[in-house]
DNA sequence: ATAATATCGATACTTGTGTATCGATTGGCG
DNA sequence: CGCCAATCGATACACAAGTATCGATATTAT
């Protein structure tokens, strides 16, 4: 029997907030806080108090108690069931450039439940290779690969002009979610989860911000 | 002078997504299209079409013209200039580990106005290397370098440990905005401009589009 | 014991963002 | 020349997210 915590239903701005969240209480009960109240997790991460609050009634099994907030511990393995029960955890990287390469050295990520457990590349050079201990395969057995381990989650990292091609593969080999790094918009069937991570989207408002503080109105 | 667009008042989740449209509308230019109507540009992007109309509004000097649409040459101009404007576009990258060498090597960045003009490192070794055409420095250099090229933002790929002493260094060196890699929250002054790069929150959220899909109600 | 206080959760309110609908305009076509 | 179709902009509506306020409660200190 699968445990899977009572389906919690946050809206995506909270989720987004919970790894946030999850980084600071680690480093609270590292630093011997047992109890860590919303108003105190406010402070440390600069929002609003309310807000905290309420993301947290919405992921924590327990009430907190007036005066002492939250269990530090119990409040971390709350907010880890609800990421880590998300996550079937496991998932597949195409595209072993640059950013790939990164990607697949980066050890971080298990901390949020992710777990690269292939690599793929066209470079036909680059199969049999390793990073991090993650081996590197030939394009041509992402089907095989992702069938066998039943992976359901695929990275893109290849260039834009062929990121709807290693999509379309990445759909027929199973994969129901897919995390593009690609500046690209992918045509995707409905069902198939999608996660654009856009740099120039990102460059685009912390520039509007900085023209904002450096010439309010712009004229 | 400066010439400067009239500012044009965009809501952040406006601008976030200007280079989405700025993408698309230059493979339309380069196939040929002279003209585009915010239906056309909704329908490859998946996005809805008046949330299209309404964010060319803000953005475009010139308004659409009924059957035809908004000239595409003009838009992608407008739309250049919002971005571009905002921009001081120079900028400075601090950490030039597995992360800050891929940013450093990517060429994208130019087409939505950004410039790395110099990296820094506190690992003397890499200091007078290369990447791309950009000079490594050790990190003593840094308020120096800033201030004589009058650089107004830094980008931060260093580990979370030393993220909040290098972004001190940023702000005591001239820098405004920051956009940061590293999991962490920042410690600044009211008036720097910060965007954070949550990795974590991203996958969080694909996380959960995954599960929703999968495993409708978690039971 | 009792009062003071920090914290909680609930409710109500505000702001931001996305969507639907409508009449007006203009180019293409019969 | 006049109709049709596509598109626009404006207005109004709907939903999501953030914020403010308030009474209730448990711990702490007197």
């Amino acid at each position: 029997m699968i445990e899977c915590n009572e389906d919690v239903k946050a809206s995506k701005a909270t989720i987004s907030r919970l790894p946030i969240y999850l980084r600071c209480l680690r480093k609270s009960l590292e630093a011997g806080e047992e109890n860590v109240s919303s108003t105190r997790l406010a402070e440390y991460l600069k929002l609003n108090p309310v807000q905290v609050r309420k993301d947290l009634a919405l992921v924590s099994p327990k009430s907190g108690k007036p005066k002492l907030g939250f269990a530090t511990r119990e409040l971390i393995e709350a907010i880890e069931d609800v990421l880590g029960c998300n996550n079937t955890n496991d998932a597949l990287l195409v595209g072993v450039g640059g950013l790939g390469s990164t990607l697949l050295a980066y050890d971080g990520f298990k901390n949020y439940g992710l777990n690269i457990v292939a690599a793929f590349d066209v470079n036909p050079e680059l199969a049999g290779s390793e990073i991090n201990g993650i081996k590197v395969f030939p394009i041509e057995k992402l089907a095989a690969i992702a069938e066998r381990l039943n992976v359901k989650m695929g990275i893109i990292t290849v260039p834009a002009s062929s990121a709807q091609d290693i999509a379309d593969k990445l759909v027929e080999s199973g994969i129901l979610a897919i995390w593009s790094f690609a500046p690209t918009r992918l045509d995707l069937p409905e069902n198939i989860a999608v996660k654009y991570e856009d740099l120039a989207a990102s460059l685009a408002v912390l520039s509007s911000k900085l023209k904002d503080a450096v010439n309010p109105s712009c004229t």
